[in-house]
DNA sequence: TCGGTAAGCTGACGGCATGACAGGACAAGT
DNA sequence: ACTTGTCCTGTCATGCCGTCAGCTTACCGA
């Protein structure tokens, strides 16, 4: 799957062009993190990295190009998130459980990648394809475990036929990974940490099963 | 409150100065919906308004400021969502309807102005706090009002003492904006566009009420 | 040890956006 | 025609962009 490494103009890179490539990324994230996406410029990354601008250049086509890069690892980690879900009960104080630590696994993971996910946001709005892509890679390990989910209880008779899973599922989602990116707002808003996890699991909860958690 | 208006040097502008900044704005908002914001150059804006460079700065310190001056604008329109819940009915049929409105006037809102809405949300979830209180303002309007509803229907003693209102009535507004700026990874995810605002509607009237909907 | 070869890096350059300024164009009143 | 204040633009220094030729460094086989 993963071919070698190339430069922009086909080299293949070694133990210490990969580094270097590395560590602009690293810049890049930090810079990220610090200052608003449109103010990053690759002769900002390129001084934090003690290189060249032209240097960046060899690695990546832009700084977007770059970005798609990060994103692509922050997906390959959000992948994981299938467990937080999969193979899972909804029923009973288990239900509770599971909802509790969807909300507590998920809000950690974008908190944990915050600038990144802020910027493929932005992208897939913005209707670019690549990101819309890695965006959908992130978000359906977790809506695709909870569209299954839903559909079980449908078969069992526990959910009402004309309910859309994946509607319901990707609403939830959504609403999850809006909570994460504007927890600030929250605050700024009179709701206090503490708080706004348990709700967001009532809230997921109800949505899932149709049903209050028995805690 | 809107004292005239002033050009950066100080000057007050008067009939032709206010129509050019207008159609700035305009082309500005213009540009927004067709090219990703971090590409959008005051040259761009400029020559699309059949202006230069310098008399755009005239009106606005840099690209940022113009598109605070167009948030205010959407600010002030979406003001206008309290309408949907205040003074609204969450029981019965008209429970339901309350819900379908709200969701159907949010979403409508939300894709009249998706663009700035985008850099809004970008500039509020960077920590910007000029965007943060214009986002505030926004989703206040709302959020203020879904959270009246459902303190009163936890004095009546039909919602839960432990939820906390603001947390439930932020994260259920914070989800339509979601789903609202994402609609398209919706349908890439197989979710027709005639049912994401029912499943809505029901979560929205599960979330503020507890109970299932009486259709 | 010694080239040979490919990887790795950078100085330098034309091109373009930025943002500031001074001065010209324009409209309105006298 | 003259004055006044608004409005616009040509121009310029500055700084980033993106590319290229050319230099340095590392590896490898003879």
């Amino acid at each position: 799957m993963t071919g070698q490494v190339r430069t922009v103009d086909g080299r293949v890179a070694g133990r210490r062009g990969q580094a270097t490539r590395q560590k602009l990324l690293d810049c890049l994230s930090e810079m990220l993190s610090s200052s608003p996406y449109r103010d990053v410029k690759v002769i900002d990354v390129a001084r934090k990295a003690g290189t060249s601008p032209a240097t960046f250049y060899q690695y990546f086509p832009d700084v977007e190009g770059a970005v798609l890069e990060l994103a692509e690892d922050v997906a390959k980690e959000g992948s994981g998130m299938t467990e937080l879900v999969a193979g899972r009960s909804w029923v009973g104080k288990s239900g509770w459980q599971t909802s509790e630590q969807l909300v507590e696994g998920f809000l950690d993971f974008w908190r944990r990648n915050d600038a990144i996910l802020r910027v493929i946001d932005l992208g897939a709005a913005e209707g670019d394809k690549r990101f819309n892509k890695i965006r959908m890679k992130i978000l359906n390990s977790v809506t695709g475990s909870l569209t299954e989910s839903v559909k079980e209880l449908q078969a069992k008779g526990k959910v009402d036929k004309d309910v859309s899973p994946a509607a319901v599922a990707g609403s939830l989602v959504v609403m999850l990974a809006g909570v994460a990116s504007h927890q600030k707002g929250f605050t700024a808003w009179g709701v206090k940490q503490a708080e706004l996890k348990p709700n967001l699991a009532q809230l997921v909860h109800l949505g899932i099963t149709g049903k209050k958690p028995a805690k």
